[in-house]
DNA sequence: TTATTAATTTAGGGCAACCTAAATATGATC
DNA sequence: GATCATATTTAGGTTGCCCTAAATTAATAA
């Protein structure tokens, strides 16, 4: 596990990734209000740790296993966020911030709790998609169903969620966010689990999304979208 | 305001302090398991910044700064204790460590908006009183009628559970915790706001308390009581 | 291709919290 | 009142995370 503040940084790498590609030394400072020379010594670490690849003067990208850790922590912070502006109504202006500083001192079993208590949102006030848990589940049934915050077994491979697929890239649906009722609506458009589906177009700024599944095209919502996560791969079956 | 850790040695020297008189330093160090020469460290931090009084050798007291920081973090703590067990639904044996670890992100906005929440609870899971806020108000209606958490003066003076005071000592009544409802009771009761009170028995272990009102004298609940706050001295008025 | 500029890293330090080992004070006992 | 066991503090060291200043590398422009 990485401390607080290494969790900061994996954040901001994933942030800035996303829109760059790579994670150089300046932006991370800049995002962080860091001296540079702090964040090469900060990337030293996270490299030694595994969680970032680090070509000195190339800046870094994300390793697997930190790609994971930082959505985590942002999955957190999303889910924090909903919480307090949902939940506790929070003014609007500090939601951010007071996220940023719960977003560490949440156990797996909180984390989970808090799914529930909000239903399993699909995204945060801001309109970011809130990335699937990591719990061994098909839908959010399992979760709701249990009494007690159990613990599960976690995912061993990564869960994309269906619009961060590239055009023509294809997946397999993996877990359904939401209860009976969601898997159901997306049963009847022959959107089951484990189906292989290809992502066809996108359209802009969180339009409806074009789909294939066995032969047949379609469009979705990006609000039903948002509920479909997808492993890249074929399940190895052993 | 204090480090993490600090708030943490503050919370600690109470509760020694409540049972001992005075925290001496293998107990601090007993209780957060940390070697006492680290503690004496801690002692030395803390008493340069005004919040213990700290005798070499003979430990530590809070002063008036530091008890008010300490009641403070654990009202927090036993806050957060109450809603991840009535509202999260955490297993009861995670409850305090996970309270711990969040007590010190919580800011003033989110501290009250999680009291509106649960309703001003009086007592934690493991039945502790829950100190009253330090906003400057007589009752939580005001806290209640607010849509946002809006920010309020702070206290002057610190306010003290009825419970709290030895046999035969006196106070004001200063803040009644709950909404009109509780107000009116009390107000039945003869216990207005302003009204001079003294403390003439406790029964052990959470029983009745017997009170003297106006040359009146009447036994009250504990679970009444807990509602009750008073400041030791009369409020000086200019 | 070389020179300059900008980004980045290395070097050298500081501070907060922790530790162990050694020194010292306290309080109880004879 | 001296002695001894125990508690406590001081000394000296480590780690994490930050900083500034100096050195180095990479990118760009002449």
């Amino acid at each position: 596990m990485a401390s607080e503040q290494l969790e900061e940084y994996l954040e901001t790498i994933l942030d800035i990734e996303e829109q760059d590609g790579v994670a150089k030394t300046s932006a991370i400072a800049r995002c962080l209000k860091i001296a540079p020379a702090s964040v090469t010594e900060a990337l030293q670490v996270l490299s030694e740790k595994g969680y970032v690849k680090y070509e000195p003067y190339h800046g870094a990208t994300l390793t697997e296993q930190g790609t994971a850790m930082a959505r985590k922590v942002k999955r957190r912070h999303r889910l924090l966020e909903v919480f307090l502006t949902d939940v506790l109504h929070i003014n609007e202006e500090n939601v951010h911030d007071e996220a940023c500083k719960m977003e560490h001192t949440l156990s797996d079993e909180t984390e989970c709790a808090l799914c529930k208590l909000l239903k399993a949102p699909a995204r945060c006030p801001h309109g970011s998609l809130i990335s699937a848990c990591n719990r061994k589940v098909e839908s959010c049934s399992a979760c709701l169903a249990e009494s007690e915050s159990a613990s599960a077994c976690t995912r061993d491979e990564p869960l994309l969620p269906v619009t961060s697929l590239a055009p023509g890239q294809k997946g397999i649906i993996a877990f359904i966010r939401g209860d009976t009722s969601v898997v159901q609506r997306l049963t009847d458009l022959g959107l089951t689990l484990k189906t292989e589906i290809q992502l066809m177009r996108k359209a802009p700024l969180h339009g409806p999304i074009e789909i294939a599944v066995r032969k047949t095209r379609l469009a979705i919502d990006h609000e039903i979208a948002d509920h479909i996560f997808v492993t890249a791969r074929a399940e190895k079956s052993r």
